[in-house]
DNA sequence: CGAGCGCTTGATTGAGTTCAAAAATCGTGG
DNA sequence: CCACGATTTTTGAACTCAATCAAGCGCTCG
């Protein structure tokens, strides 16, 4: 992830903030072309549906971008809320530089691969929602999300994982009773 | 989709394949960088789990490309497997000229577009799967599948779906019952 | 220090699965 | 083109996993 500075670059516009916890960096229904680059911090993308739940679609840390990468290609206004879960530092830039017509070959190798790594990130986790119980999936979580595992609250993975914070709960319950 | 022509171009080995229904032309374990583009017929791309369970990524009719896109960026072999649901028309074609660097800003924009939209399908899947009941995902499928609903067996929408072929027929009978 | 939020635990309910068998549809060979 | 076997779809009963509802505990942060 380090040569994406690279790409950052290229946005003249590009701005770092600093950011409280709980403080919302992007609203669904907002017309928005920004992308977030976590220098410090813990990020997260996620909708809300009719009955208000929360539906989280992925975390960033250091390191990772954040943004609604595709709702701008069909219609204008994002779907998705982003927040911080922590106190954190992030880059503000623009999405339409990945697309300029300046890039290296190199800049568009890495452009493509990032969105296709995170075609391959959403197409694990909708294999994940369709073929494994809840149990399993927290257990997948655990290997992926190891480094930041402790710096998200339960009720939050759970949310990611797609099942109530009370079914989370007994899971781990579990989990803890067989050992 | 139309101008997906001027990508299918660069690839000076693509070949169009005639295809019979239940044909495989992909299998998980392969390893393989090719794409495939419908000019007529249906295909599915779908996974396998230890428990022999197929479930469905998506289907592919004219005008659209199926392929793994993102798993050669991580791993070698694919994780998914591609065949015929009806007799077709395939053009066969290398992923890598999505990635070259003589693409011209149109064709790049193009490139980032579709795999763009790929996400933003993804992202809906994810929802969909997280929040929202059988029968609602149901509708939302007649919704967006609707000009190739009458092709497609029901046991393949299920699989779609993330629900049993008898779960979907029960659905489709409440259905039919309340009008 | 107290109020509220987050996590746990238990009882109940419901959506969807599994298993089994019948009914409908498809497709292939004669 | 028909008939028969195979595959799909439907229907039903019993069961399971996770949701919902409700109550209690523990922390933190205001």
């Amino acid at each position: 992830m380090e040569n994406l500075n690279n790409i950052l670059t290229l946005d003249i516009n590009a701005k770092t903030k600093h950011l409280k916890k709980r403080e919302i960096i992007q609203k669904a229904g907002e017309n928005t072309s920004l992308a977030y680059y976590v220098k410090k911090g813990l990020l997260k993308s996620y909708t809300i549906d009719e009955k208000g739940k929360e539906h989280i679609f992925m975390f960033a840390s250091e390191g990772w971008i954040i943004a609604d990468m595709e709702s701008q290609e069909f219609k204008q206004p994002t779907e998705l809320f982003i927040d911080c879960i922590e106190e954190s530092e992030v880059i503000f830039f623009d999405r339409k530089c990945f697309m300029l017509a300046n890039l290296t070959e190199n800049q568009l190798r890495e452009n493509a691969h990032l969105l296709a790594r995170r075609i391959a990130v959403l197409q694990k986790r909708v294999i994940m929602l369709m073929s494994v119980s809840a149990q399993e999936r927290y257990n997948m979580f655990l290997e992926t999300h190891s480094k930041i595992l402790n710096r998200i609250p339960q009720r939050l993975i759970a949310s990611y994982l797609g099942v109530t914070p009370e079914a989370l709960s007994k899971i781990r319950g579990e989990i803890a009773k067989s050992k």
